[in-house]
DNA sequence: CACTTGACCTGTCCGC
DNA sequence: TGCGGACAGGTCAAGT
């Protein structure tokens, strides 16, 4: 799913929703999506209200009245989507919208709050998780204590960005942005989306990459972010707001998914090949090996 | 430690 | 139309 833009994408627009709301319960059909006991559920979860809602790299936490958090990973697939009370379907128009009526198939989690209203985890995949654990241990996680810096907060300069990677200078470049304890929230699409506007090809080792390109790097990364959270995320296949309603940023997309397609910089075409595991698209005549 | 690969799941698409 | 395999936005655990 999700990276950093449509987890945050999807935390605004919690954020504006469920604040205030009382939960009056939260059942699942599958433990693996969401752990807790019934007994945790009862006491610190039912009665509790939403008091605010962070985001931490790719996990939404949205803290709770009770002292206990609701830790949330939407990993490939997860949605999160409200619905109001006495409604049936995710967003206001089916047109712009992938979900229609709730509960569905992917429905994992359901949490109800007291005015009628409907939180829904939908997760096809069942990678993602909800998990309900006291606000004060949501440090102590291991991916929390491991996790880098977040690469849109203001005080993260280009300096501390290029020095997080000398601990990876043997490995590829794409292999090392896309590792979170680097830098957190990048995942495939910013990362080919950045190594294009940066001219770097994914597979070059990060021993030789200068400082110059650091320095675009770090640029372009934020640049793609920011406008990708402006545009309210990318929705390839699975992906919705919480709101159920798609984002745009594929429209803006310069390499991601456009195999085959003009590079609106040189008019190559652009090409797909595999690095580090993953589907990676590239110019060919922009971002030399 | 650093690095790579496979596993976790379901659904879709593509070639035969 | 059916079937098998590859692949899909992310982490983990286990291997070298």
């Amino acid at each position: 799913m999700p990276e950093l833009p449509e987890v945050e994408t999807v935390r605004r627009g919690l954020a504006k929703l469920i604040i205030g709301k009382t939960v009056q319960n939260a059942a699942t059909d599958n433990p693996k999506s969401f752990p807790n006991a019934q007994t945790d559920v009862d006491l610190y979860l039912r009665g509790a209200a939403v008091t605010s809602i962070h985001r931490r790299a790719k996990v939404l936490l949205i803290e709770l009245s009770s002292g206990y958090t609701l830790m949330v990973h939407l990993k490939m697939t997860g949605q999160l989507v409200f619905v109001a009370s006495g409604v049936r379907f995710g967003a206001g128009h089916p047109n712009d919208s992938l979900v229609n009526v709730l509960p569905d198939k992917s429905t994992r989690v359901t949490i109800t709050f007291n005015d009628g209203s409907v939180l829904y985890f939908n997760d096809q995949r069942k990678f993602g998780w909800v998990r309900l654990l006291p606000t004060l241990e949501v440090l102590e996680i291991d991916f929390m204590k491991k996790v880098g810096p977040e690469p849109l907060a203001a005080d993260f300069t280009a300096r501390e960005f290029a020095a997080r990677f000398t601990r990876r200078a043997k490995t590829s470049i794409k292999a090392a942005i896309l590792d979170q304890t680097v830098v957190a929230g990048v995942g495939n699409i910013y990362a080919d989306e950045s190594l294009w506007g940066a001219r770097i090809h994914p597979s070059r080792l990060v021993g030789s990459i200068t400082g110059a390109e650091f320095e675009l790097l770090y640029s372009e990364l934020r640049d793609v972010m920011n406008l990708s959270i402006e545009k309210g995320g990318s929705s390839n296949q699975n992906y919705v707001n919480a709101e159920g309603k798609r984002g745009s940023y594929m429209d803006f997309a310069r390499v991601f998914r456009r195999e085959g397609q003009d590079c609106h910089r040189c008019h190559a075409l652009i090409e797909k090949s595999r690095v580090a595991g993953r589907g990676t698209h590239t110019c060919p005549m922009c971002q030399v090996v």
